[in-house]
RNA sequence: GCUCCGGUAGUAUAGCCCGGUUAAGUAUUCCGGCCUUUCGAGUCGGAGACCCGGGUCCAAAUCCCGGCCGGAGCACCA
């Protein structure tokens, strides 16, 4: 009783998932930069953990950065792209810049109650401070010097870098870094103005007050996020205490990288710049917006995602695995199309009498249809050309025996850089098969499309695709027979395909 | 340097918490056979791993200690 056949690799469950009522995750992406790879374990497993508990899945735009990590207006629509892509809908959507006066109240309540303090001192001073476990001539004031401090920071009576708000935490924890951190400071906004709310607020939460407090509020109770947020959970802890709230499960997974390419935004973000790429899409990226026009489907990425799990250890994943996994998609859907990569012009001879040869969309989906070429020689030469690929001719060489696939055996006579010579032999495929020769694709000359794929190194190879893949539309993804899968960019008196994988 | 994590075949993952029929399973990869009018798919077979050293135990990938290696954090970033 081996049921093991249609078992699909499943997530282990979420801790605690049935102390609460539902569950709800979050996505949470800083709109500096479009999504890629990297982003898709933090998005894949908060989506699927949420449907496979039937809870909530929650997309929240954390642009609390107008200056250092400047959100992009761009950003917040390519994001939803993706996810929409990805299939990975959120249930609601929040964004961070329209919820500052929440933060704001928060901040109030911590100050009122003295587990927050508005700090004047020297930055340099007062790491030194910290670093020594010592307070800081802040610290202990009364709450109400403090709130008013506060007061005079939302009115505009600092400059940028003079205050700071913080949390008061335990001056001697083991890791400086969560001593007392800060939660809220002021940002020049006549300089750096927010993309979406301009200058409104001169107050700006950081991350673990502004995620701290957004977490409760929406009710989420799995976080899921990379493991660089280890230290931010024991910061956001101590805030969750003042304010009586209990912290949401936390699972932090290691880094996602990918052979051969950078899933580093400000990599992406510098190469776009300099112009090394052309688009956010180009092939060499790793952001979903390339893997899309590369022919990759959703499906693969989040099966991937979903075997490599919510571990704490890093994982370099390949694209081979990317490839089988999207390969194992595409091939039962994917029509077959003849594409003939630097082709060379090969004249057969002494062709016998008019050909019509039945070449299917599907090898093993015969209902799917065909395409059906006719070859007629000409009357006087009794010959006929087709396009073939030259490192066909090459691979066999003069003297040798073909088959063009679903037509006729050939014997080659001549080839050069352009053209070659072969003529007809027999029409059998029995004696192909038992001579083994190769079976090779072709094109009739006539019956034929300019055709372009792009290489994911972003190099273009230049040939020619059969005339019956007009018909084709783009975001068709097709099989490129004996050349591999493409995704169709654009299709109009030539073809643009976009390489995906063998 | 300090504070934390983690190390199973080329890659990824299961097993580890609750030590013992797993002589470590699965996917991919690679090699070979079969099949196939694609260099795709399918199918059959093969190759390939518990970081190292101690300890506990009848028994350790599993527990303990040390080392090595890798990663994360140590921002008025997220």
């Amino acid at each position: 009783m081996k049921e093991k056949v249609d078992e699909e690799k499943r997530l282990r469950p979420l801790p605690n998932a049935d102390r609460y009522a539902q569950v709800v995750t979050r996505y949470s992406p800083n709109p500096d930069c479009v999504l890629h790879l990297g982003s898709a374990r933090a998005i894949v497993l908060c989506y699927e953990y949420a449907r496979m508990y039937e809870g909530r899945f929650i997309l929240r735009f954390e642009d609390t950065d107008p200056k250092l990590k400047r959100p992009v207006l761009e950003f917040y629509d390519r994001i939803r792209e993706d996810l929409d892509w990805l299939e990975c809908k959120p249930d609601e959507e929040y964004i961070q810049s329209d919820r500052i006066p929440i933060y704001y109240e928060y901040a109030e309540k911590l100050l009122k109650d003295g587990n927050a303090y508005v700090c004047t001192c020297d930055p340099e001073l007062l790491r030194r401070k910290i670093l020594a476990s010592e307070p800081c001539e802040c610290r202990d004031w009364p709450p109400e010097e403090h709130l008013a401090r506060w007061q005079r920071m939302l009115a505009g009576g600092y400059r940028e870098g003079e205050v700071v708000l913080r949390i008061k935490t335990d001056l001697n924890h083991p890791n400086p870094a969560v001593r007392d951190w800060p939660a809220a400071r002021i940002i020049d906004i006549e300089k750096y103005p927010h993309p979406r709310v301009g200058s409104k607020y001169k107050v700006w939460p950081l991350y673990n007050l502004a995620c701290g407090v957004d977490d409760h509020l929406l009710g989420i109770t799995h976080i899921i996020r990379g493991k660089e947020h280890l230290t931010n959970q024991v910061r956001q802890e101590y805030m969750y205490k003042h304010l009586g709230w209990k912290y949401p499960e936390a699972t932090h997974y290691g880094r996602l990288k990918i052979t051969g390419a950078s899933l580093s935004k400000s990599k992406i973000v510098q190469g776009m710049k300099e112009g090394l790429y052309k688009d956010w899409d180009d092939p060499r990226l790793a952001t979903f917006a390339a893997l899309r026009r590369r022919g990759i489907t959703a499906d693969a990425i989040k099966k991937m995602i979903i075997d490599v799990g919510p571990k704490t250890s890093d994982v370099t994943l390949s694209w081979e695995n990317l490839y089988a996994i999207n390969r194992k998609i595409l091939d039962p859907t994917a029509d077959r199309y003849f594409f003939v990569p630097n082709p060379i012009e090969l004249t057969v001879k002494q062709i016998p009498k008019t050909f019509t040869a039945r070449l299917h969309l599907h090898p093993e989906h015969s209902e799917r249809g065909f395409r059906e070429y006719t070859i007629k020689p000409n009357e006087d030469s009794g010959s006929a050309s087709f396009w073939v690929s030259k490192r066909d001719v090459d691979a066999s060489k003069t003297g040798n025996a073909i088959r063009l696939m679903e037509l006729f055996n050939v014997e080659i006579q001549s080839a050069s850089a352009y053209s070659g010579e072969a003529s007809f032999t027999s029409e059998s495929y029995e004696e192909a098969r038992k001579a083994k020769v190769q079976l090779i694709h072709w094109i009739p000359v006539g019956q034929d499309m300019p055709c372009q794929v792009v290489m994911s190194d972003a190099t273009t190879l230049e040939g020619i695709a059969e005339s019956a893949c007009k018909r084709l539309k783009p975001n068709n993804t097709v099989q490129f027979e004996r050349f591999g899968f493409v995704r169709i960019d654009s299709v109009n008196t030539e073809l643009t395909a976009y390489y995906a994988h063998k």
